[in-house]
DNA sequence: GATAGTTTCATACAACTGTTTGAATTGCAA
DNA sequence: TTGCAATTCAAACAGTTGTATGAAACTATC
C-alpha cells in the first residue's frame, strides 16, 4: 500500500478546513497547503475534488448508519423483534445528536464536519444523502412492527418530523441559542435527544383522532 | 423613475433561473441573457451578485413574515390578547408552508425559489435569516401569554420544533414522497399544516413531567 | 543493480467568475 | 435645441478555479 500518508494527509487536512470554513470558500490549493502536498495529488489519489468530498463524507455517515443499526438491532432482539417506539426513535436520532452536538470546545472535526454538510448541503453530498432511503425503511419497517395500527401514512410522518427535529435542531444550534439567549442547553445532548424522542413519541402514539385528521383538534 | 424595466427584468430572470436550477451554477451571464440585458446591467442596478440574491430573498420573506404576524395579531385581537397556542402555531408555519408546498405544476416562481433558498442557504441569504429572531420573538412573546404556566426553556423548545418540522418537510419534501411512496400528499398542504401544528401543540402542552424531564418516559 | 510501477512535483492550461471601465445612447428639463 | 443626468453597452480586467501534463523521484521486484 505504499503508505497512505498523502491521502489520509489531504483528507484529514480537507475535513479540517471544511469544518472550519465551509465548502464555500475552501480551494484544492488551500487544502493541499494544508496538507503539505503537492496540488496534483488530489486529483492522484481521489480523482476529482467532487469524490474528496464525497468520501469524507460518506466515511462519517456510514459510521452514524452503522451505530444508528446497531442500536436499532439491539433493541429488537431485546423486544423479540418488536422494540418499544421510543427506543426505535433514540437509535433513529441519537447517534446523529451525538455526533454533531455537545460542547462547542470539545467537539471533533468529524462532528463540525458533518453540521457543515447539514448546513451547506453541496451537490456530492446531497447525491449521497438521496442514497439513504434504504437505510430509513429499515427504521420505516421497526416502526411498523412496534406500532402495527398505525398506518403507514402516519408512521412515515412521524419519522419525517422526528429527522426534522433533529437535523433542524443541529443546523440551527447556534440561533436557537442565540433566541433562547442561552436557556436552551446545547451542550446536554441527552437532553435534546430525550426531547425529540418525546416530541416524536407524541406525534406516533397520539388519539388516532388527532393523526387521523388533525384538523378536527388544530383547525381554528 | 425612468421604468425599471431592466431591473424588474434581471428580478425576474434571476428568480426564475435561482428556482429552476440552484444557486450553484447560475452566473451572472446566465442571469443577463435570460432576461435580454447587458452584463453590467446587475452591477449597475444591484451593486452586486449578492445584493441582487438578498433582494430577491427580502423581497419573499417579508411577504411571508408580514402574513405571519397579520394572523397573528388577528388571532390575539380575537381572543382578548391571548391566543390558543394552536393558533399561534398555524400563524408561525402557516404561511411558510401555503408559500412553499402545493401542486407542483402550479407551484409558482417564488415558491420554488423558496425551496431553493431553503435547501442551499447561500451566504447572503444565511445573513438575512440571521435577522429574523426579532421576528421570531413576536411568537415567543405570543406562545408565553397563550401558556403562562409554562417555562421559557419549554417555549423556546417548542418553536424551535414547530419551525423545523416546517422547513424539513419543505426542504425534504421530495424525499418523503419517495420515501413513502407518494402515501404523503404533500399537495394537501392544509393537512401538513394540520399536522405540524398538531404535533408542535403536544409539544407545548403535553404534561410537564415528560416536557421538564423528558428522559423520565423517553430514556430506556 | 536494472526494471517496472507507483507516487510526487512544478508548471501550465483552459475556462469561468464577478466586476470595472469609458464611451455611446437615451430620456427629460430648461 | 441644448445640456445634463441616467442608463445601456461592448469590451476588457484581474483573479480564481479544478484539472491535466510530462518529467522527476521514489519503491519494490527480479
Amino acid at each position: 500500500m505504499a503508505s497512505d500518508h498523502t491521502r489520509s494527509a489531504i483528507l484529514a487536512a480537507a475535513e479540517r478546513l471544511y469544518a472550519d470554513r465551509g465548502f464555500g470558500d475552501v480551494t484544492l490549493r488551500d487544502i493541499v497547503a494544508e496538507a503539505n502536498v503537492n496540488l496534483a495529488a488530489v486529483n492522484y489519489h481521489f480523482g476529482s475534488k467532487d469524490e474528496l468530498i464525497a468520501e469524507l463524507f460518506v466515511t462519517r455517515s456510514i459510521a452514524t448508519n452503522r451505530e444508528r443499526l446497531r442500536e436499532l438491532k439491539a433493541a429488537e432482539e431485546e423486544g423479540g423483534g418488536r422494540a418499544p417506539i421510543e427506543v426505535i426513535l433514540r437509535a433513529l436520532v441519537g447517534p446523529t445528536l451525538r455526533g454533531c452536538l455537545g460542547p462547542e470546545n470539545q467537539r471533533s472535526t468529524a462532528a463540525r464536519f458533518m453540521i457543515r454538510a447539514s448546513i451547506e448541503s453541496v451537490p456530492p453530498i446531497r447525491r449521497i444523502k438521496n442514497r439513504e432511503i434504504d437505510h430509513l425503511r429499515k427504521f420505516v419497517g421497526a416502526m411498523r412492527r412496534s406500532l402495527p395500527d398505525r398506518s403507514d401514512v402516519d408512521i412515515y410522518w412521524g419519522l419525517n418530523f422526528a429527522l426534522a427535529m433533529a437535523h433542524h435542531t443541529i443546523r440551527e444550534s447556534e440561533r436557537l441559542t442565540k433566541l433562547s439567549e442561552g436557556k436552551c442547553d446545547l451542550d446536554d445532548v441527552e437532553d435534546v435527544v430525550a426531547r425529540v424522542v418525546s416530541v416524536a413519541t407524541m406525534a406516533l402514539t397520539a388519539g388516532r383522532n388527532e393523526a387521523k385528521a388533525p384538523s378536527k383538534v388544530a383547525a381554528r
